[in-house]
RNA sequence: GUCCCGUUCGUCUAGAGGCCUAGGACACCGGGUUUUCAUCCCGGCAACAGGGGUUCGACUCCCCUACGGGAUGCCA
């Protein structure tokens, strides 16, 4: 059996797009368990619209997710020559020809066919003129007339095409530069690639790019075209439904693992488990089980998988992936008397590492405001509050269980409800009523820190 | 228009002719645990696009229709 290469070509006319992402996880997953090969191709040869930058963004952010591939990077801008000579080699077979005609010429036609009802398609009338290369020439393969292709897909099975329905695509543009199907067929064959896992928008391209492959005596490719990502509103992913950007994810606190399981477990499944790591899915993916149709980038479920990847790491690991965030709201993790507790008692505050660097927040400033509506509903009478601070004051073992008992007995002792105690204390340490167990959140501070904010609370009530 | 691909709960999916009273997960709703919030646990809601065949039997096979997507560039 012939080693598996795969390959993962983008064009570097925008950041890593997350429907990318997953093309390039999955031709990676598929080589890694043939042992095989994953190669990254740079399709730069609209030097309009390709940047330096974009490409630096993609390399960058495939690298860091992941998905490294096996071999330098090739630009096609650099590879002209092996373009031109496979050019020259399909005209001297006798499988291409020149053609001049110009794109006012070539509009009219195909406006002239839709008028007819037909479909607009170069119609091969160069194509017996024996013209000679010229700076207003482009060259044509000459695409056979009839019979049929047939492109055997991995996830879809057999797909015909008619011969007659393709025209006679261009190899060479008139400024002698080759066109996309040209380069991505000699590059694949340079680099060896055996199989071709990329977007379903690519099906109609495959038939001929095998025309291509046929006339430089290539052989034969595997191909796999995946289903679309798509955005809530059924249409493609795109800037216009949703954040495509693989950054843009990143930094709304999305781990790594969670972005790639999520993207992995869109057209794809393994049994009831919805929660996996690539270990897994090298373990256990299957081409053959992708799903066909389109699939809609739900962001709730995103979510989910992000809270259950966040809750599997360590605590170590957990800090490290959350530092990031806490930087940027300025605060250092370790500035805290209890930080490992603190982190350890929120990191299931919120679904994302952004989220629960907020929530943290509180815990490391001062408290610049209260939630007014609780203050209303909670402190009706201050001297519950000052009482309490007293008891706290007294308290000298401080931790969790001493704390807890002694806000208990107080509570028992006035006949008061549990949230008349409770709720007043957790406006004055974090603001809102939102925290951990009492005992817990008043033991995560000093315990002059804890007298420190209830008093503030006072001062600002009264 | 033409060609190609597709169509199971709101969403992601399981389902290879009888195992389907169509399963799971997310979301949602309800309950429990937690003195609050989150976590966690339990329960509920909810789908085979429509119509014809084939078959003893069809979510599964075939055909048609509808709908959605993609392609139809001297873009990739």
């Amino acid at each position: 059996m012939k080693a598996i290469v795969t390959r993962f070509a983008p064009s570097p006319t925008g950041t890593l797009h997350i429907g990318g992402v997953r093309t390039a996880l999955f031709n990676y997953v598929y080589a890694k368990q043939n042992n095989g090969k994953f190669l990254i191709r740079i399709e730069d040869t609209d030097t309009e619209r390709s940047t330096k930058e974009y490409e630096k963004n993609i390399l960058d952010n495939l690298t860091s997710i992941g998905l490294k591939p096996d071999e330098d990077p090739i630009n096609q801008s650099e590879r002209n020559e092996i373009y031109l000579k496979a050019a020259e080699k399909i005209f001297q077979s006798g499988n291409a020809y020149w053609c001049d005609c110009s794109q006012e010429e070539l509009e009219e036609m195909r406006k002239a066919q839709i008028a007819a009802g037909k479909k607009p398609m170069y119609d091969g009338r160069s194509r017996n003129l024996g013209l000679e290369k010229s700076d207003k020439t482009v060259l044509r393969l000459a695409t056979p007339e009839d019979g049929e292709i047939i492109v055997n897909d991995l996830i879809r099975g057999e797909i015909k095409f008619n011969n007659n329905e393709l025209d006679d695509l261009i190899l060479l543009r008139s400024d002698g530069s080759p066109t996309y199907h040209l380069c991505n067929v000699v590059d694949d064959y340079e680099q060896k690639v055996t199989t071709v896992i990329r977007g379903e928008d690519h099906i109609s391209n495959t038939p001929r790019q095998i025309h291509i492959q046929n006339a430089l005596g290539y052989p034969e490719l595997e191909y796999a075209h995946l289903p679309l990502v798509l955005g809530t509103d059924k249409k493609r992913l795109s800037k216009r439904n949703a954040a495509t950007s693989l950054e843009e994810y990143r930094d709304r606190g999305y781990l790594d693992s969670a972005i790639l399981n999520a993207l992995a477990r869109l057209g794809w499944s393994q049994g009831e488990n919805d929660v996996f790591y690539m270990n897994d899915l090298i373990k256990e993916f299957n081409i053959k089980d992708v799903q066909k149709a389109g699939a809609i980038f739900d962001i709730t479920k995103l979510d989910w998988l992000n809270s259950q990847h966040l809750a599997n790491l360590s605590i170590e690991s957990f800090k490290e992936q959350l530092q990031p965030f806490l930087q940027q709201l300025d605060i250092d993790i370790e500035n805290h008397e209890n930080s490992n507790k603190l982190i350890e008692a929120m990191r299931t505050s919120d679904n994302t590492l952004s989220g629960i660097a907020k929530s943290l927040i509180p815990y490391y400033k001062d408290i610049k405001e209260y939630d007014e509506k609780a203050i209303k509903k909670f402190i009706n009478d201050k001297n519950i509050l000052t009482e309490i601070r007293d008891l706290l004051d007294k308290i000298d073992i401080w931790n969790q269980e001493v704390i807890d008992s002694v806000l208990k007995e107080y509570q028992l002792k006035n006949e008061l409800s549990v949230p008349e105690v409770n709720q007043p204390i957790r406006i004055a340490l974090t603001g809102s009523t939102k925290s951990p167990g009492l005992g817990l959140t008043l033991s995560i501070f000093t315990k002059n820190k804890a007298i420190e904010r209830i008093n503030k609370l006072l001062d600002k009530l009264s």
